[in-house]
DNA sequence: GTCCATTAGTTGGAAGTCCTACTATTTTGA
DNA sequence: TCAAAATAGTAGGACTTCCAACTAATGGAC
């Protein structure tokens, strides 16, 4: 990830789409989405051109907003998985959680877990302690500079992104919505 | 990357957050998203609660739905992101691209699709030469064993993924649109 | 007609994700 | 009771993405 706001290769995209490869047939849109999804047609994937768009947007769509989320962490020394571990912890009023719980809520690995808390921990962000009733457990704390940090994190984020989602308040419900249905349908809960 | 499947951490999650840690204010939901937009909204950040909730579902939709397009793709050898190249290069009817192009198509940094290349030239899917009007610039190409597995790889992708999108048609488009929007207001096409 | 800025691509490094395999505990059950 | 199974975490490896810095070639400006 790390991934940087609107990066030079942005522009060049924007000069070269206008003029296509002409060895491409012709009629393709210029949205590269509305494009993949003609080639799907053309091949007589008609089956499966809505579920490609589909997936496609979405990846786009999190590339998108992953890199406006990481460039504004950025100045603040942090990536996102590691600030999403910091608010786990920030809302757990107790300020503590063992590895494990962190991992399920996040829904990430557990050596993802390993791997934020050891540079949360390097950052002096958080501290590793043995759980007391479970020696095989280990319970994450959130230091005070870690406290601090996912507030004035968490200031920024919800000002410079979170506030201005690009999108209206109806399309906001609607995404939320839609994405409800597919995560239950994946079990997510 | 290289996802896969619902992993043994996604049951733990099931069995564990019917009863979750008591020390969390009372009252919030269980889906995790509703949990986190409650918790915005607890602490007054209610003009952020909405696109944090878009955002958030963004990115957990991305996680499930590439670790469901990786693991149809892993026994094929492929990864995602090296099934895009393969593609790109077989809707291009020369059936070879600049690297540049490549890299403008698929909005990706320079260096992932030297990486790509690399791990498809490896396994003999593309090749490289040298760009006959200039040579800075380097064209792959696909080979017949490339065009092959970007074939199979796309058939088997369509059947078990694209054409059952756990979603309706409606939500489909719904989500298409959205994120076309979205895109837009990125500047991305 | 050179010299310099731009462009294409690669290399090396940081960070994230996952997986497999391993250690250390706890729990189960014969 | 005590051995086997399950669980929590970590180590190492594969892969992706990005960035910064570098080389090589093109193309404009003077």
């Amino acid at each position: 990830m790390d991934v940087n706001g609107p990066a030079p290769y942005d522009e060049a995209m924007v000069r070269e789409d206008p003029r296509p490869d002409p060895s491409e047939s012709p009629g393709l849109a210029f949205d590269p989405i509305e494009r993949a999804r003609s080639q799907w047609v053309e091949q007589g994937w008609d089956a499966a051109a809505d579920g490609m768009a589909a997936i496609t947007s979405l990846m786009r769509a999190h590339q998108i907003v992953l890199a406006r989320v990481e460039s504004t962490l950025k100045p603040l020394g942090v990536t996102f998985a590691r600030y999403e571990v910091l608010m786990l912890l920030w809302f757990s009023k107790r300020g503590s959680l063992p590895m494990k719980v962190i991992g399920s809520r996040l829904q990430v690995h557990p050596t993802s877990v390993t791997n934020a808390v050891d540079r949360l921990e390097d950052a002096g962000l958080v501290t590793r302690r043995s759980h007391p009733e479970d020696r095989r457990a280990v319970l994450v704390s959130l230091t005070p500079s870690g406290r601090e940090l996912a507030e004035r994190a968490t200031k920024v984020l919800n000002a410079e992104v979170f506030e201005r989602p690009e999108l209206s308040s109806e399309d906001l419900g609607a995404l939320v919505d839609v994405i409800t249905r597919l995560r239950r349908s994946a079990g997510d809960f």
